[in-house]
DNA sequence: TTGAAAGCGCTAACAC
DNA sequence: GTGTTAGCGCTTTCAA
């Protein structure tokens, strides 16, 4: 066996004409056979099984999906990161899906730039993907329209469309944020603080609304300190809660929009001593680790993968469909060493 | 604006024939447009854009690089698990450079399960990808010797292939566990504990066989304790701890072989109020939230993603390139809280 | 500069 | 059961 060198690259891969030559029949019978068509005579078959394997054949699946019209078993996921792994883990749902019908996925990251998320759908579509799965970014899907009435159905994952309707799956933001301040609530804060991320991002607007009505629907709304710390410089988060905790009049516990905004807070927290309690958004793998007691609202993320996927399917095969929003559920969980003795 | 319902399918996406009709010009003609060739009529060039935007034409890629003869302009990324942030970081840095190429990258997921990761790669190439990269599982890849002479060159990453030869990019792995080793050593640590997970996985191997080097040369190889810690149950790792721990002559250093490992000694060790010197495989994210001082073995996981992107495009430029395998180096890091003051 | 014809690798439709 | 023909949507070739 040659281990050092590569083989020299063959001309071109042999075809069904190679085959049937090589075979002594009729390209038509080498097409039955590579699609295990059953009325074809056992000897013939075998004949041309055995030229397919020495030639080393494949058969070319993107010339059979053109001449036959069917689909060509692919569909498109554009994200904002796939390095993240609650990205990932939505792909990976996705892929899970998808691989149930025998379909491949394409995978592209957008980076939070609206252009180049309008540029990876045109691709996508140019190259026919039965479908589309999108976490948008920026303020306007309406470039989609054109794509979807040619037949190029799609689903968002993660944030809702703008500019045009569609199937949508969606994280209960605002529910889980009511869950989070009910629960302070109930511990007897009254004095809190929210810290978000950006508010051009869909998502912490609506984690913010939560937190408001939930904070209104006690008459403390106007106690709370809503702060906005939009993730650029390493520890913003920490800084920003640091501001909070030298306030004049502090706040006793702290809702984080996200995990990166938590865990600024506990480092802050821990840093100086201080006794504040901590909630904060998503439930990663490592949170039972944090070196301060905090409650955290998670969700299922597979299933945003798993349903976006499954709704895709079934929009290519049901176009006509109603368009339908699911809403993944949250849940409030204890983590942080020490979870079971909070401050 | 119709929000609530889905467009009608049209019965088909327009063709070249679609827009020609309706310019009133050759096919041929739209072809050129379609391509941006220069020697165009301006005014005609115009007719058939007007054409295009009207239909709203979006070209075929699939056709055309079919007929042409040209590449498929996309890329085939297998990896073991697409939800795990190392495996992900991976394919979002290979996913970046294909994206300089006007590439695009389907991304599927093996399971650890050589059937799959071969059915997925005869998937891919009966599509026509360029090329594939692969993080290989199971003991023998040789199925792609033919798919390989056939045109379509691979890459490996993480793990080298076995029974055949080709490009790879692999991780210091031997070198980072001397070094951790080493530093254990220099401590005054004289009884090691390493901590494995299955050995099965060539990575697992490596990284014990480099600890039992470097222990070797010190002359204390046999006062070491070797142990294999699968990963099926939910903290096998910290058992495997507790054991060691608790032996008649227990070590004062624990080498564990991947993040997983250590975070069950982290918990382990914690729980106990040890104090055990914890080094560990893996850098991740939330290790300087550890809430005991840890010394962590780690490498930049985009390399390898970049890298092996890199090299596959090359290869596919130059199938000729003897084969090459790239290394990437590892660190040694601090991390946990209190890192400033290790036991 | 433009277009007609042929054909990429395969399958549908119809012979035989 | 098997083969022939045409053609998917596009690009190549070559003639006009």
């Amino acid at each position: 066996m040659n281990d050092r060198d590569p083989a020299p690259r063959r001309t071109r891969r042999p075809t069904m004409v190679d085959v049937a030559r090589s075979a002594g029949v009729s390209i038509k019978t080498v097409s039955r056979v590579a699609n295990g068509v059953s009325t074809v005579d056992p000897e013939l078959a075998e004949r041309v099984g055995a030229a397919m394997r020495e030639l080393g054949f494949r058969r070319n699946s993107v010339a059979a999906s053109l001449r036959s019209g069917r689909s060509t078993a692919t569909i498109g996921l554009v994200i904002l990161d796939l390095a993240n792994p609650f990205y990932s883990t939505i792909a990976a749902a996705a892929a899970r899906v998808a691989q149930r019908f025998d379909t491949q996925l394409f995978t592209a990251s957008s980076g939070w730039d609206a252009r180049r998320e309008s540029e990876i759908v045109a691709d996508l579509c140019q190259r026919r993907v039965d479908g589309l799965i999108i976490v948008p970014t920026g303020e306007d899907q309406s470039y989609l329209r054109a794509e979807i009435d040619q037949g190029t159905p799609a689903v968002f994952v993660d944030r809702p469309p703008t500019g045009l309707g569609g199937d949508s799956v969606l994280i209960d933001n605002r529910g889980g944020a009511r869950t989070a301040v009910r629960r302070l609530l109930a511990e007897g804060h009254s004095r809190i603080g929210i810290v978000t991320d950006s508010l051009n991002a869909w998502t912490m607007r609506e984690r913010r609304i939560g937190a408001h009505e939930e904070l209104e629907a006690a008459g403390l709304a106007d106690r709370a300190l809503f702060v906005e710390a939009p993730f650029d410089a390493p520890d913003v988060a920490g800084e920003a809660v640091a501001r909070m905790l030298d306030a004049a009049s502090p706040p006793t516990a702290v809702l984080c929009g996200n995990n990166r905004i938590l865990s600024g807070a506990v480092g802050e927290v821990v840093r100086r001593g201080a006794r504040v309690r901590l909630t904060g958004f998503d439930d990663f793998e490592f949170a039972h680790l944090l070196p301060y007691p905090v409650t955290v609202v998670g969700y299922d993320t597979p299933s945003l993968g798993r349903f976006a996927a499954e709704l895709l399917f079934r929009r290519i095969r049901e176009p006509e469909t109603p368009f339908s929003s699911t809403t993944i559920a949250t849940y409030l969980a204890d983590r942080g060493i020490a979870a079971a003795d909070p401050p």
